[in-house]
DNA sequence: TTGATGCGCTAAAACGTTTTAGCCTTACCG
DNA sequence: CGGTAAGGCTAAAACGTTTTAGCGCATCAA
């Protein structure tokens, strides 16, 4: 069964194509339509269910109404959560989110890129890896509006949202201190991405400015995309050390494998042992003993970026890129 | 700067829209094109980085090479993990994804169909609700591929694949039985869809089957989409009951709002009390004592999907509904 | 009376593809 | 030598919109 076209409305209405267009896009009034035609063509498109073909109007407008969406990985809570936040805010605002995920691969993100630019996706939200500033960089100059999060990348300009990861490291630390720790792990991932080495760079500077020295072995970096049973023996070995009296995981994955590690080695989270993990989970409430977290503010940030998206859209001249950092909260449990 | 069209490519290599369209197209030797000018148009596509305007290629060919997944809520896991697995199996055969979130609304289930429609999408992947059968009703009409799945319609005949509530519900109260649970209650949803009704129907003809009589002071229905803190007013009132030694979640949020409750009345999960979650969850791994659960084999149900959207894709007849129920299986932990 | 202005509407081009139908050569067969 | 077939290519229509330019008429000011 064929769908309707614009041209089976304007033929039932007797009027012409332009007519039933220029009403269909709110533009009557403006044209100087009659009310009488307008009325008789608005009831016929209501009966007949019609709906404009986006695909067609894509291609003459040469905009779709979509954001693409690149994140690493769908099922992984963080970006699931802002995902939804994200598709949530831009729907309200008559956008359509498209995502995929990187797995953080540089070919399926350059991949991603290159089909979402065939489908002339208005605009582009990523979370980059490395290895796509050029690719990143011709849709800028391309002209489309672009912003990554969560991760930014150091060598080209972009707008960038993310939270603090540097001061929220940095005041997770301070915090194990003001225990009386002092041989505070760092658990993290062998990414070379800004967020990351922040994490570590907030550590570091934290260690410094209460005089304690840095010592290399009570950082552990984890290989990105390795097993997770190795993950956690590598884990269990770290914090197998007595002398270890305090852990920051670098992200809540890490720190999930980190929970199952301490569950099969004698060492439990209380006084003389303190765990934070970063970016919250459902799992960290749940826990016995509770484990506090460093939390996103994900709804600020999804809010963020959608306002900036939509600005850089509704502005014709390209706009400067801008970068906003947002606090993120030690959430302390137990 | 205006992208690279086919007609550039064409004015380049010297021959005619046509030749090159054959030649993306993979039709060149059928169409009889000569090697050398098949090699000078891939060269020149290569050099200049042409990409074929896939909205112009739809409008023309009427399909998208997209497949629009419809669900509840991405940031639930169990769709997240689902949704990541469909796109990365349909990606691997030139699909890509779009995906939405109902948020169990009627509504905005309806706007999403009627988005992915004049989006044109090659088929449909949806975890209905209530209320929207005859839209989905005239999707197939049209002629549209359209595959359920988690939660079946029972009042249209459409694909279906599931996991087999019915007898993991089933099992699980068997398994308390068999412990020698007496009182064992069942928290659940109040929405009216196949897949709940049928968890509800496995508990009760496993306790008929063991001659423990219904009692419905043991069954909690939830309402949909109220706060979660009234939820575990709810459940706290439920379990409190010192009778209660045996509960099962119907989904693993309710689970996770269970186990919220538990933390603050003095009930506590072990030889007395024993609980199942419907759906596995990474907290339930974590949590002491570690939480048994009925994982649904996702996997599996991805996998499904996919072969059948692209059977019924590929053949050009109209393809007989064919339900797949897949069995789950019951973890027991600790 | 004339020229300008506004109203109500429309024809046709354009967006970038795919695909049908067909043109011109050359080769081959009988 | 005439007719047919195959090889190598292309012109143009079509997909369903949006939008520019402009038509015919009525009104109005000068």
């Amino acid at each position: 069964m064929k769908s309707l076209s614009i041209k089976d409305i304007a033929v039932k209405a007797n009027v012409s194509i332009t007519t039933v267009s220029f009403i269909i896009n709110g533009k009557a009034k403006e044209k100087s339509i009659s009310e009488a035609v307008i009325e008789k063509v608005e009831k016929i498109i209501a009966e007949s269910g019609y709906k404009p073909n986006q695909i067609a109007r894509s291609l003459r407008t040469g905009n779709s109404n979509i954001i693409g969406l690149i994140i690493e990985d769908i099922s992984n809570s963080f970006f699931s959560r802002i995902a939804r936040l994200i598709e949530d805010k831009a729907y309200k605002r008559g956008y359509k989110i498209i995502y995929s995920s990187t797995e953080n691969s540089i070919d399926k993100a350059k991949e991603l890129i290159n089909m979402f630019k065939s489908r002339k996706v208005d605009a582009y939200i990523i979370s980059p890896i490395k290895g796509i500033e050029e690719d990143i960089q011709m849709l800028m100059n391309d002209g489309n509006p672009v912003i990554l999060f969560d991760r930014n990348l150091p060598d080209i300009s972009t707008s960038y949202v993310g939270a603090d990861h540097f001061n929220a490291s940095y005041q997770s630390i301070k915090n194990f201190i003001d225990q009386g720790k002092k041989n505070i792990a760092l658990v993290t991932i062998d990414i070379n991405v800004a967020q990351i080495t922040e994490r570590l760079e907030g550590y570091k500077k934290a260690l410094e400015d209460s005089g304690i020295k840095y010592n290399e072995d009570l950082v552990l970096k984890i290989h990105f995309n390795q097993e997770e049973s190795e993950t956690i023996a590598q884990i269990q070995k770290l914090l197998q050390h007595k002398a270890v009296d305090a852990v920051l995981f670098a992200t809540n994955y890490l720190a999930i494998s980190g929970l199952k590690a301490l569950k099969q080695i004698d060492k439990k989270i209380g006084d003389d042992f303190a765990v934070i993990a970063y970016d919250d989970h459902e799992a960290f409430e749940l826990h016995t003993p509770r484990i506090s977290a460093i939390q996103q503010p994900l709804e600020e940030i999804a809010e963020t970026i959608i306002k900036m998206i939509l600005n850089q859209l509704s502005s014709k001249a390209k706009l400067p890129a801008e970068e906003v950092i947002i606090p993120a909260r030690l959430v302390l449990r137990d």
